[in-house]
DNA sequence: CAAAAAACATTGTTTAAACAATATTAAAAT
DNA sequence: ATTTTAATATTGTTTAAACAATGTTTTTTG
């Protein structure tokens, strides 16, 4: 993780948006900016809390993991997305990790700073705490996913959201390539279960895969494999 | 549900503790409290948000559902502990719905006021976005925990959650009584199921089950099966 | 107080999904 | 350039846990 200098516009990620103008030049003295390798991870699960992150370019995913090569994806973050934030809660130790799906420029702040920028204003905090009323939403939603969908729904609802999140390239196909392993993690299943689960999607013509990508061709099957509670 | 004056002493819930001293009269006019019955619904999933809740005797189920006849029990609440906060996010529906285990006393504030008392006490309010932060870490682990935990070890969890919660009574049984299917819910599996493993800890003289009671006799051993899993 | 409805008890069957084993690329690292 | 490591592909076996069926007991309520 090297740092680099102005690769933030201050204007774009959830902070920006939402900071004083009055505020913008002392956001801009204590900003650090990173670039991320593929791969690199920019906090362990476990680690003391530093500070905080605003992801301004590439892509990130956020897990949590479990006895040794097991993991579970809990979301992903793009640009203008927040990770680190659960540092703001009693434990200053991250409850998950964030790792760089491809290369990333992360916008970091320290952990008294942000509180400070919290302090003197209140706007913000209040926006914060209704994104993480959202959050909880979405995460309680998971819950109740995890405990009662099928493998093949969640898998199903795991390739639309990516689709939703992330959009599609020139050719149609899903915007973020994935490996296997990490669409495995994010539906909360196995390899050896979404290989299986993935042909037959592909069998079936729901789906089109090309390497690392995936080319959705029935979106409505997904949906319908999801179920009436979506 | 049935409207009751002043059961609430405006001195323990969460709200009250942080409350500014100038604000308790405003608080006063505003709040209404509620007797609610055993098994009677305080609001419901997908219902339109009125307000925000707080618990000031009995205990509450907030659950989701799926399927009909599916649910997870996404937390129990008890005295001080806050119902319906995800109202505060961008959807104006109850994401989830809360039900009464036994004869309760809740406090109740409309939506409208208690974001004004946000407004004019900004400590409250970061002080809600952290316990919002602290929630949002445990629904992580619950997460993970249902992707990755056998449900033998989740029920073992979940009856250490309500051993640590709720304490034990006079004869050292937890003090919360609940139905098979309420602890199955709450440990995202089926009755059956946990029937079964309830069955084996008995013979395992891990637990002692009295109706609707609990004993825990082996504490160690239920933390030992979440820990190395099987 | 009877009738209906929950909750509880029990066990047997089925299956979804993890686990296991092994082979083949492809991508890093030395 | 070659070793190492990670990602991919494939299929067969096992088992955990849902599903199903049926009966009993306890609450609730009309």
């Amino acid at each position: 993780m090297k740092e680099s200098r102005n690769l933030c516009d201050l204007k774009s990620c959830f902070l920006c948006k939402l900071c004083l103008p009055e505020w913008l030049p002392a956001l801009q003295i204590q900003k650090k900016n990173f670039e991320v390798k593929k791969g690199e991870v920019i906090f362990k699960e476990g680690d003391p809390v530093n500070g905080i992150y605003f992801v301004s370019a590439g892509t990130v995913k956020v897990h949590k993991r479990w006895d040794k090569e097991k993991e579970l994806i809990i979301r992903f973050a793009g640009p203008e997305d927040i990770i680190g934030h659960l540092g703001l809660g009693k434990k200053p130790l991250y409850p998950v990790s964030a790792t760089a799906l491809e290369n990333t420029v992360v916008c970091y702040l320290e952990r008294d700073f942000f509180e400070t920028t919290l302090r003197v204003n209140t706007d913000l905090t209040y926006k914060l705490m209704q994104f993480f009323a959202n959050e909880l939403q979405d995460s309680h939603r998971a819950m109740r996913d995890l405990a009662h969908m099928s493998v093949k729904a969640r898998i199903a609802q795991s390739i639309l959201a990516l689709l939703h999140k992330f959009g599609v390239d020139e050719n149609g196909f899903i915007a973020l390539g994935l490996s296997r392993q990490d669409i495995a993690s994010y539906s909360g299943t196995t390899y050896e279960t979404l290989f299986k689960v993935s042909n037959d999607f592909i069998k079936e013509k729901i789906i089109e895969v090309s390497g690392r990508n995936i080319l959705v061709l029935n979106e409505k099957r997904l949906s319908e494999m999801i179920g009436v509670n979506h």
